[in-house]
This record gives C-alpha cells, structure tokens and sequence, in this order.
DNA sequence: CAGGTC
DNA sequence: CCTGG
C-alpha cells in the first residue's frame, strides 16, 4: 500500500534556510513545517532532532522522488571540503551550515526563474502560486484546499497573453509564454538537457525566448545540478563586491570570472552559501 | 527602484 | 519593459 509518513534520518540538512533561500518558490511556512507541491505531490515537511518527516495527502508507496527532490543522499561534507580557505566562504558556511540545492523539476524551475527578473522572492512565489492555482492540476493536500501543481508547458502555451498577465506577470507574460511555445515547437529538447554537459545545456537554454545566462545558469544548478555553475545576479554581484573587493570596483566581467575560478567544483553551492548569507546577515547596496 | 532580457 | 511594496 504504502505509507502517509515517511522520517528520514539527516545529518547538517537545515530545511528552514533551504527553502527559504530564493532557490524554490512553492514552500510556504506553517509554524514548525514546510507545505509545498512537488511534481503532483502534496507534501508537509518537518525538522526535529536531525529527522525529516515527511507527510503526505495519499499514501506513498516509494519517496525515491523526494529524496531526490531533497537530494538527502547527497554527500555535503564532501561539497563543503572543496571550498577556498577565505573568510567570506567560511562566514557564509558557519552562518547557515546546513543550507542544501534542491533538484527541481526542470520546467518549473526555468519557468519560476523567467518570472522572478526584478522581482523579489516573495512576488516570485505569488507569481507561481497564482499561476498554479489557475492553471494547474488540483491535486490532493491535508488542508481544506487542494493544492495545485505547477501547470505544464501546453497549458501556458496555449495560454494568451493577456491572461498571463492577471496573474501579475507584467512584462515576464510573454517571456514565459516564448519559452513554453518555443519548448512545444521543438526549439530544444528539455528531455536530452540531462544528458548534455553544462556549457552545451546552457546554450540549449538560452535559445529560449526570455532565458539569458543567469536564468539558464539557475536552471543548470537548481534542476540539471550542475553543481559547478555559478549564477551571477545583481545581489551575488554585490556580495562578491563587498566581501571580496571592498577596496577597488571590479566589472561585471572580472566578478564574472572570478566567480568562475575562484570557487572550483561546487562553485553553485559555494553561491548558494553565500547569497543566503548576505541576503539574512549583509546589508548590501 | 526591483534577483533580467530583448 | 509591468506593477507593487
């Protein structure tokens, strides 16, 4: 049959900074736990005494997929091992030491990213909720009110505009819109994106209407977990600035590649740690 | 003015 | 470029 519950033992996971840190745009805090969807799945999170309890609308015979989604097998000390010596690197860590990368649906997150420019991520997460609400499937939840998944790539397709734009999209409706009916005219593949490297993802990517490089960066690390990559934004721009330059003005450029050889092989986390960081701790300007 | 792109 | 905090 299967199970309504489901506690996974974890080590160093910090489920409030992870879902919380601008990488997800479905989890919504309700005292001590998380509710979010993920996939067609309702799911109720809790944290206590280093256990995961997972909660569900139906009983789930395999949680394979929220392992993964949750990505508990991953080895962090591994991760963390591989970071500079430098200070900044160091506070971040101390300052959120179980702060983990989701694996996200590939669509949803290129979607969510294509709405969240110049936004912050509250209206981000308003954005996808009226979104779903209105174009998703219901799906079963242990509130009074269904929850709703993320609508798919043919229902937005065929969406207009105009509608799009009720659900406070403003100028990302036709971006979203591009994107979805560029993805059913076959302009790329988003099946064969886990099977390409990250540089030859990110140029598939950004053939989508709407999607440059820190979108399609973000999309690589958050869904492809390609966990090298290392999305620049204005707020990472700033936090490099301050904490590694606070002397001299570099260009976006030189931020650009010190971003990319300073912080090796799991650079995205590395921005993962210290974005959270200075977006709780910095006053950044 | 805002976590970007055309 | 939209629109809201």
């Amino acid at each position: 049959m299967g199970d309504l519950r489901k506690t996974f033992h974890v080590r160093d996971y910090d489920l409030d900074a992870t879902l919380s840190s601008g990488q997800a745009f479905r989890w919504q805090q309700l005292g001590q736990a998380w509710e979010g969807v993920i996939g067609g799945r309702w799911v109720r999170l809790r944290l206590s005494k280093g256990d995961i309890t997972a909660e569900a609308a139906k009983p789930v015979r395999d949680w394979a997929w929220l392992e993964h989604y949750l990505q508990l097998h991953f080895n962090l000390d591994q991760a963390l091992a591989t970071f500079p010596d430098d200070e900044p690197m160091q506070n971040a860590v101390a300052s959120f030491p179980g702060l983990r990368l989701l694996r996200q649906d590939y669509w949803e997150c290129l979607a969510s990213f294509i709405l969240s420019a110049t936004k912050q991520i509250v209206q981000i997460r308003q954005m996808v909720m009226l979104l779903s609400k209105r174009y998703g499937e219901p799906i079963a939840s242990n509130d009074d009110d269904p929850a709703f998944a993320f609508p798919t790539i043919k229902v937005i397709a065929a969406c207009g505009e105009k509608e799009l734009r009720e659900c406070k999209l403003g100028f990302r409706a036709p971006n979203l819109l591009g994107a979805a009916r560029d993805i059913l005219d076959k302009k790329i593949d988003l099946q064969r994106l886990p099977t390409l490297t990250s540089s030859e993802a990110r140029k598939e990517l950004m053939k989508l209407h709407g999607v440059g490089p820190k979108i399609a960066d973000c999309v690589l690390l958050f869904a492809g977990g390609h966990q090298e990559v290392f999305p620049v934004d204005v707020w990472i721009e700033r936090a490099l600035q301050q904490l590694y330059f606070p002397k001299r003005r570099p260009s976006a450029k030189q931020l650009r590649k010190f971003a990319d050889t300073h912080f090796g092989p799991y650079a995205g986390f590395a921005q993962q740690y210290l974005f959270h960081h200075a977006r709780v701790h910095l006053k950044l300007k």
